[in-house]
DNA sequence: TATAATTTTTAGGTTTGTCTAAAATTTAAT
DNA sequence: ATTAAATTTTAGACAAACCTAAAAATTATA
């Protein structure tokens, strides 16, 4: 399997995640910055490889097959991650990029040596799974904070968005995870949110909580 | 810098770090596994980007910019291996086709990091040196055991050979980096040595011991 | 020093993954 | 239910890195 192959499958299983509807050509186009023309080209060889649905103008699932590989590829990027930032001193907002190298590494030994030096961890830094060796994964209820009501009290276990600006906006706010966070406050006007993280008190736009995992 | 131009300066450093002239195209070839006409095709393209100085017909030699380029990939494996070796346990023998993917990795801040996490090596589990983050490299003067006369008694530092068919036959034999060795007899006949590893005597053909470091 | 053998390069072709532009299909809107 | 808009696919091209076969240059040999 190539890089490009890879990057592909990876794609298409986020998408998956959010939406579980068939995946559309130019929603993988722009997901990848890349040109329409360019994912049939390669639907066509993912199909071809067994591992996609794919029919013509319908949109484009996993296989069983395929699905498991897209899994491999995120425990590889997922457990990379966790290494970069326990191991090596790496903060959350740094690892992505050096992670979308490693998860293309190819070695089923490594990468399992790699988890149980880790102490096999469930989460990467950004609060997602990690599925193990089989393709399990064990997910957690969470909820966006911007779904909590006032009062309500929850602790930070994830981001959606995990993008180094966002990643960087928390550690401004000490907003990490593992934080408490209550609701003090819900601004009706524009959705704004007055809340306490630990013994601080701050206001976040409903952008931000709208990308907050909470328990 | 593509994976295949850094495999390209990788293999001419290491051909030059044996024979100091300016290495054929054949050579190359015959190292990479590929054609002539390939090569070159690479040495144009190298060449265009100083990264090598050549002339049609006449060999190939490594710029400044070439040579360092180069050194930070083998900095890059070998560090790799390190952590191979010593964090995840794979054993000396089993490390080279994951390091080769690991070298390609592309963030200074990864490899100097690793490099700190690792405590700073300056040699990797077959003895050779590191190049540190400036391309600078310890030497360290060896000798093959080969060269050993009866009654020399030296640590073995090093293997020439990398191969796995060779380190898992001084595993057997119980030699290892840091094995204490004591020429017991030199063999006239076939050039094969009795030598003393530890407290056990064994035989080893002239091969073998024109493949081991000593100091 | 001619000629033979070897090495190296050139010429032209293939595959992978990308692109642009045009054609086909689907979806939305009047 | 047509037509317009958007999406998707096809057709044809391109760059990277490889290949084979033939030509050119170098080296070895008689």
């Amino acid at each position: 399997m190539t890089f490009s192959e890879e990057n592909y499958l990876k794609t298409i299983y986020h998408l998956t995640w959010v939406s579980d509807a068939d995946i559309s050509t130019n929603a993988i186009a722009e997901k990848m910055e890349t040109k329409a023309s360019s994912v049939t080209d390669m639907l066509k060889k993912l199909s071809e490889k067994d591992l996609v649905n794919y029919v013509k103008y319908q949109g484009v699932s996993l296989t069983d097959k395929g699905k498991l590989a897209a899994k491999m590829i995120v425990r590889k990027h997922r457990l990379w991650e966790c290494f970069l930032v326990e191991k090596l001193d790496f903060s959350w907002d740094e690892v992505h990029d050096i992670a979308e190298q490693l998860e293309h590494i190819k070695s089923e030994e490594l990468i399992n040596k790699l988890d149980d030096f880790l102490g096999n961890p469930t989460e990467d830094p950004h609060g997602d799974p990690i599925p193990d060796a089989n393709g399990r994964i064990i997910k957690v209820e969470k909820q966006l904070l911007s779904e909590f009501e006032k009062n309500q009290i929850g602790i930070c276990v994830g981001v959606k968005d995990t993008s180094s600006d966002f990643l960087k906006y928390l550690d401004k706010q000490e907003i990490a995870l593992g934080s408490q966070i209550e609701i003090m406050e819900k601004e009706s006007f524009d959705s704004s949110f007055r809340i306490r993280v630990g013994t601080k008190e701050i206001t976040i736009s409903n952008k931000i909580a709208s990308n907050l995992y909470i328990k």
